[in-house]
DNA sequence: GGCTACATTGGAATTGTTCCAATTTCATTG
DNA sequence: CAATGAAATTGGAACAATTCCAATGTAGCC
C-alpha cells in the first residue's frame, strides 16, 4: 500500500533526517522523499535537481549538492563513481554492487551476495581496506536502471 | 641494464605505435615514450602533460588529452575512474585490479589472478559483460602508487 | 619538392562541482 | 508570540577537468 513518492510516507523521509540527527527543513525533506520514499535509487545531483523543481518548496542546485554530501557523510547515501565527470548517489547503503551499462550509463544493484569475491590480496603495510567495489560493465542491451538516459 | 625512461628504448615506444597501426609523430612518441618505457604506470593527462613539458618537443594539454584517448581506442591503454573528476591511464591492459588509497588518491595494481571473483550473477539479458572491475579501497597507510601525490 | 590527409595547437567553450557572501528559516527562549 | 542566534539556502561567481574548433604545421607518398 505504498504507492506515490508524492505525498507517500514523508515519515520515512522525516524518520532518515532524524536517524541522521539533521535539521528537517523544507528541502531536505523535499530532496529526502525524492530519495527515500520509493525503492533504492541511484542518482546524479543534476538529476535530483531537475525532478526536486517540481516540488511545491523549489530547491536550489547549490542545496541539492550541499544535501547530497551532507547525507553521505551523514551514511544515508553512498556515493558512487563509475564513469568519467559524473557522481551517482546511492540510496542503498547496504553491502552491494553493480552493473554498469556503458551505452546508457545507467546502473542497477547486484546483491552483495550474489558476488564472490574470493581471497584478496592483503592490503599494503599500515592500510585498512575500507570497502571493495565490484562494477560489472555490460554493453548490448537497452536495459534501464531507475536512472536510465541519465546521460 | 634497462634505465632512464628518458633515452631508454625508444623503440619500444615505436613498437607500441607501429603495433597500433598509428602516425609515430614526435609528440606521439615521446608520451608513449614516458608511457611505456618504464613499469606499469597509472597517470591522468594533467600529470602526463607536465612531464612531456620536460621533452625536447614540447606537447600540448590538448595532444596529451586527444592521444591518451587515440591510445585507449587503439587498446594501448585503459581508462580508469574511480575518483571524482579525473580519469586515470593505465598502461596496463591485461586482467587486473586496484588497490586505491582514498587519501592520496594513489592507484596501484593487483594481478587479476589474485583476486578471485567467483560466482557472478547472469548479466541482464540481452547484455554481454565486457569487463568486471574491482576496486579494493585502502585508508592508513602513505603508501605510494607510481602516481601518489598525484591529487 | 609539393600535395594531401592527418596531427597539433592555443584558446574558447562546456560540464560538473564547489565556494561565497547575503538572505532566509529554524527552533529556542523570554 | 516576538525576538534572537545559529544553521540552511540561494544565486552567482569561481574552478577544474575535459572537449571543441578553426588555423597552422608536419608526415609520408608521388
Amino acid at each position: 500500500m505504498d504507492a506515490s513518492p508524492e505525498n507517500e510516507s514523508p515519515t520515512r523521509a522525516l524518520e532518515k533526517l532524524r536517524q541522521a540527527g539533521l535539521r528537517p527543513t523544507r528541502q531536505r525533506l523535499a530532496l529526502a522523499r525524492r530519495l527515500f520514499a520509493g525503492g533504492d535509487r541511484h542518482v546524479t545531483a543534476e538529476r535530483l535537481h531537475s525532478e526536486a523543481l517540481a516540488d511545491e518548496a523549489g530547491v536550489s542546485l547549490a542545496t541539492v549538492y550541499n544535501t547530497l554530501r551532507l547525507f553521505e557523510k551523514a551514511g544515508l547515501l553512498r556515493a558512487l563513481v563509475v564513469d568519467a565527470g559524473r557522481s551517482f548517489f546511492d540510496t542503498n547503503t547496504a553491502h552491494h554492487h553493480h552493473f554498469f551499462f556503458e551505452e546508457t550509463g545507467a546502473l542497477i544493484d547486484v546483491p552483495g551476495d550474489s558476488v564472490t569475491v574470493g581471497a584478496l590480496p592483503p592490503p599494503p603495510p599500515g592500510t585498512t581496506i575500507t570497502r571493495v567495489d565490484v562494477v560489472i560493465r555490460v554493453t548490448g542491451g537497452c536495459a534501464e536502471g531507475d536512472d536510465a538516459g541519465a546521460r
